[in-house]
Parts: structure tokens; C-alpha cells; sequence
DNA sequence: TACCAGGAGAGCG
DNA sequence: CGCTCTCATGGT
């Protein structure tokens, strides 16, 4: 509550035409992006609403996040010098429209994209990516967020919060995991992934494993990378490669993109997962990684409103 | 209660 | 290869 009050600001001996100076908070002006669908849609699990505002940490900072058609309101528990970090998480120079028009030209995708207006990829930190999709497989999108909640409570460095609202934590680090034990790990609800996430944890806390070199690399030989740890197959090196390395092209397959390309583009006969991606792989173009999550979350709103329109008790 | 979840790895033939 | 089984846990 305090963080709302005029009086919790910088007092006004900053110089008046200084555009930005350190503030709480900052209004980020958008077109074409809808921030709860983003927030979302499978891609972070870490963000939570609390009457209709977004909670959540990016990086060592907790943040609350807010939209109305034209903006986007952030504002942060410490007075902030830059939002570069917010800007480049949001992806909010990103022209979505030059996006969407590298998209086929066919009903299913134009479709999904008339479903989902304003969807976005964030560009997210990659150990955290990493390591919360390592936890992903074989799980629901909302106990990835429970699983990873827990962790981040028992190993995450607590970061400044509000008067008021409570403890919150970073992603735990490399190193932080890597001095855990699976049984510890195992405490956080995650099951066989356990000895995988400790693994990871060990590689790259080893410096076996440099994460920010991959950024460097060709796509294929980042994925080549990622694919040596344990836990990671091509899904989920795919989801790396598109949410935190922000290949464009990177396009992870699971049971719900199967589904989709399988019932929108092969509707009257059986096609095998291997040529399904096949088909993902020239189908989509060089923003293929975007068209997927625009069929990933077409498809989970379809279902949502199936299961809400059905008579409740 | 059964079935399934933003999969991966190992063990088959 | 390509198929099947298993892994741990909880939501619907």
C-alpha cells in the first residue's frame, strides 16, 4: 500500500526534465498486446493474478503489472533507473503485426489468430526457462506453477516486496539447486524430474554448460546443446530456444500443438507425431515458434469455454 | 474413479 | 529406427 502513496516517491528535488528518473513505476505504451493472455499462456509460470493485477518477479525484482487497450502499468517494490529489463521481458518494440504477417495464409491460423489478439512471446531468463520446463513434462500447466512456486519458496533469495503483501522469492539459481539434494527437491512435488532438475543444476553451476554461450549459436546447435541434459528432450530444448533465446523459428511439439495441427490440418486421416513435425517444420514459416503458441492457446481457450458451458454441479 | 497432463529415457524387436 | 513402458503427482 505504501508503494501507492505520492509521498513514497523520490522527493522532487530531481531535475524536472530528466524524462525518466528513478520511479516505482512506469507506463509503457502498447499496441496490439494482450497482457493477461500473455501471462497466461503456459509460456512463464510465476505470474499470478491478484484482483485483476499481475503479480510476479523477472530477474531479482518483484513486479506488478496491470493493462488497459493502450498501456501497460509496472510498478516495483524499489525505485528502478532504467526498465530496459521490463521493455526487453515484455518484448515491447516487438511489431506484432510484421509478426503475423509471415504467418500462412490458410483458415486454421488465421483462426487462431483472430482468437487470440494481442498474444505475445516474453523473452525470458534461460536458466529459469530451462529449469521450469525441465519440471514441465507430463505435468498441467497449473501444477508447473505450484511445482515451481515451491521451489522458489524453499530456495529462492527473497526478494523486496510492498509493505504489506508478503514474502516473495527469485528463481533459485544454478548454484542454489545444485547444492540441494533430490530428496529436497522431491519435497517441491516434482517427482522423477527431481534427479534431472539436479542434474542440469550441476552442469551448469559446474560451468560444464555456459548458457549465455548458446545465445551465440545457430539454432540447431543451441538445441544440439541443450539436448545433453538430462531432462531435456526436443520439446522442451524447443521451448528454451523460443522463450528465452527468442528464436523465432523454434517450434516445441507437445500433446496440445499434436492435437491442434493434427485436427486442423489433418482432419480426416491419422498422421504420425514424426510427421507432424515434418509438416511444423516448413509449414509455418520463419515465426513458426509465434504461430505455435497462437495454436497452443486457440486450442486450451476452446477447451476452457467447453468445460464452462457445460451446467455447473 | 479413471484418465490425463506444454515428455524424456530406457528397453525392447 | 520405431514402438512401448515407466517415471510421480495431482487436477478434472
Amino acid at each position: 500500500m505504501a508503494t501507492q502513496l505520492t509521498s513514497s516517491n523520490p522527493p522532487s528535488i530531481a531535475i524536472s526534465d530528466v524524462p525518466e528518473m528513478d520511479s516505482f513505476r512506469t507506463t509503457l505504451p502498447v499496441r496490439n498486446y494482450d497482457l493477461n493472455a500473455t501471462l497466461d499462456s503456459g509460456q512463464a509460470f510465476r505470474w499470478q493474478p491478484r484482483d485483476g493485477v499481475w503479480h510476479g518477479v523477472i530477474g531479482q525484482r518483484w513486479v506488478r503489472l496491470r493493462a488497459d487497450e493502450q498501456f501497460i502499468f509496472a510498478e516495483t517494490a524499489e525505485p528502478v533507473p532504467d526498465w530496459t529489463w521490463l521493455k526487453h521481458y515484455l518484448q515491447i518494440t516487438l511489431d506484432l503485426n510484421s509478426v503475423l504477417a509471415t504467418f500462412p495464409a490458410e483458415e486454421p491460423m488465421s483462426r487462431a489468430v483472430a482468437a487470440c489478439r494481442g498474444l505475445r512471446l516474453l523473452r525470458q531468463d534461460p536458466w529459469e526457462c530451462l529449469a521450469s520446463f525441465i519440471l514441465s513434462s507430463t505435468k498441467q500447466i497449473v501444477q508447473i506453477r505450484q511445482i515451481v512456486a515451491a521451489l522458489c519458496e524453499q530456495f529462492g533469495d527473497p526478494v523486496i516486496t510492498p509493505d504489506g503483501l508478503g514474502p516473495a522469492q527469485a528463481f533459485p539459481s544454478p548454484l542454489a539447486l545444485a547444492q540441494t539434494t533430490e530428496a529436497q527437491l522431491r519435497k517441491c512435488k516434482m517427482g522423477f524430474r527431481a534427479p534431472y532438475l539436479l542434474a542440469a543444476a550441476r552442469r551448469i553451476a559446474d560451468g560444464e554448460l555456459d548458457l549465455c554461450r548458446l545465445a551465440h549459436l545457430p539454432m540447431a546447435a543451441a538445441r544440439v546443446e541443450l539436448m545433453t541434459l538430462p531432462g531435456v528432450g526436443r520439446k522442451i530444448g524447443d521451448c528454451v530456444l523460443l522463450f528465452a533465446y527468442g528464436f523465432p523459428s523454434a517450434f516445441p511439439v507437445d500433446v496440445w500443438v499434436q492435437k491442434a495441427i493434427q485436427h486442423l490440418y489433418f482432419p480426416k486421416r491419422r498422421v504420425k507425431a514424426k510427421r507432424l513435425l515434418m509438416f511444423s517444420e516448413t509449414h509455418f514459416g520463419p515465426n513458426a515458434g509465434y504461430a505455435q503458441q497462437y495454436l497452443f492457446h486457440y486450442m486450451r481457450i476452446k477447451q476452457s469455454d467447453r468445460t464452462e458451458q457445460r451446467p455447473g454441479k
